[in-house]
DNA sequence: CGATTCGTACTTGTCTACAAGCTGTGGACG
DNA sequence: CGTCCACAGCTTGTAGACAAGTACGAATCG
């Protein structure tokens, strides 16, 4: 009784158990289930995903590369902090690609594209209607990732991905720490800039992606300064 | 006799194995020391390092994370191949970092950030002089590496110079497809951008990188193009 | 009582072994 | 003669074991 002889029957196959850790951890950090800063043990990871430390080692090994945990030789591998003292260079790299993304898409898009870009919009208004920041999160990236595919630029949609997965944790905390409403109006600009991106019109799809980016980052970073400030009168 | 009992005493110190043999491979594919398409044996690169297959395989994850090897499941992994179709992709993502890091430097160095970005100058100018198309190649990587520094966003920095890395297997092509002479212009354009950058004209600078970037896009691009062209003549 | 050094336990980095999956060849059958 | 299937060899993916390096605590010395 003490173990059960088969729990959980292995019937993942071969080359998936890599991919699975990795996409598991993946989750987890941009959620904040593992919250920035813990260690993590390889060990431990193994037993609870029920594979030996060479998959887990090679997640890690990815993530590592991504930036999302720093590993320290010999020593235990960490989650990475959120440097929030410099916030405002990861803004400036998100709204540059917001607006490049979205001006590619205006020259290059082709009509089947409009498909995805819509669709994703639905999920996002779903989301903001129903006032749940998680899915608000992720489907808006969904939504820009569909533009930015659009474009057709890899290099971009690489870069770009990245960046809203890292954005993905600091609106978590963003939501976490103050409830905010969620605005009707990031549904609105995002129906604009579809439209601008359909009628071809890339000065207004720039236009619109540099403010709809910038409007964000404004709020996201007033409140995390007024933290900061705060921090500091203590 | 059959082998060397201490041919090589390992003196390698733990921790260093995967960093060695990820070094190694990664200046060998920018290098084509390993053509794109070539096939990766795990088990020969083991021997030819000295190490298990264990270090080899972590350096291939970090390598496949940068998009210099793809892995098929189950199958070999291959240096990545270079797509000469979408190479103008490539250059707009070039351009456009090439000219944020320069702005970004205008606006934001620091005195003592000339000093390293005159020294890559420096030696720029002295691999141009000797006609040494290699060195110049990896002068001017540092040279505008230098000034992504002085502009002070991460994100930036970290994007540009993956793509720099790329362009370093591009322009090994270039040169040795074509003996191009390495040009005294681009010596020229380079000191007008470190004038710009010294005085904090951000839109001379931002203009100077945008005719720099797009003189080399149109150089590289003119002769692939040209090649493509000529293989659909066959 | 505090600081330093030694020892112990734990974690990671590497190695070796084994099993699953793919590739290519050979033979049999239509 | 062409096509399909089975087997063999090889490569990768995973597991488990071992060694090196680190951190923490205890004991000893000043």
């Amino acid at each position: 009784m003490t173990e059960e002889p088969e729990a959980a029957p292995p019937e993942r196959k071969r080359g998936s158990g890599a991919r699975m850790v990795y996409d598991s951890l993946r989750d987890e950090i941009l959620d904040l289930v593992l919250p920035p800063g813990s260690a993590i043990d390889e060990v431990q990871l193994a037993e609870r995903f029920g594979v030996s430390r060479t998959p887990i080692r090679e997640a890690l090994v990815r993530l590592a590369g991504e930036g999302l945990v720093n590993t320290l030789p010999n020593r235990s591998t960490m989650v990475s902090n959120i440097d929030y003292l410099n916030l405002h260079t990861y803004f400036d790299a998100l709204v540059l690609m917001y607006r490049v993304t979205t001006r590619l898409a205006a020259e290059h898009h082709r009509p089947a594209d409009l498909e995805p870009i819509r669709a994703a919009q639905l999920q996002f208004a779903e989301a903001v209607a129903a006032q749940d920041a998680l899915a608000m999160i992720d489907t808006n990236a969904a939504f820009h990732t569909a533009i930015a595919e659009a474009g057709r630029n890899p290099h971009f949609l690489a870069f770009f991905n990245r960046l809203l997965d890292q954005g993905r944790r600091i609106l978590r905390i963003y939501y976490n720490a103050y409830e905010d409403r969620l605005p009707q109006e990031f549904v609105d600009e995002h129906e604009a800039m579809i439209a601008a991106v359909e009628r071809r019109d890339v000065a207004s799809a720039d236009a619109l992606a540099k403010a709809h980016g910038e409007q964000i980052a404004h709020k996201v970073q007033s409140l995390f300064l007024r933290g900061g400030r705060l921090d500091m009168e203590l």
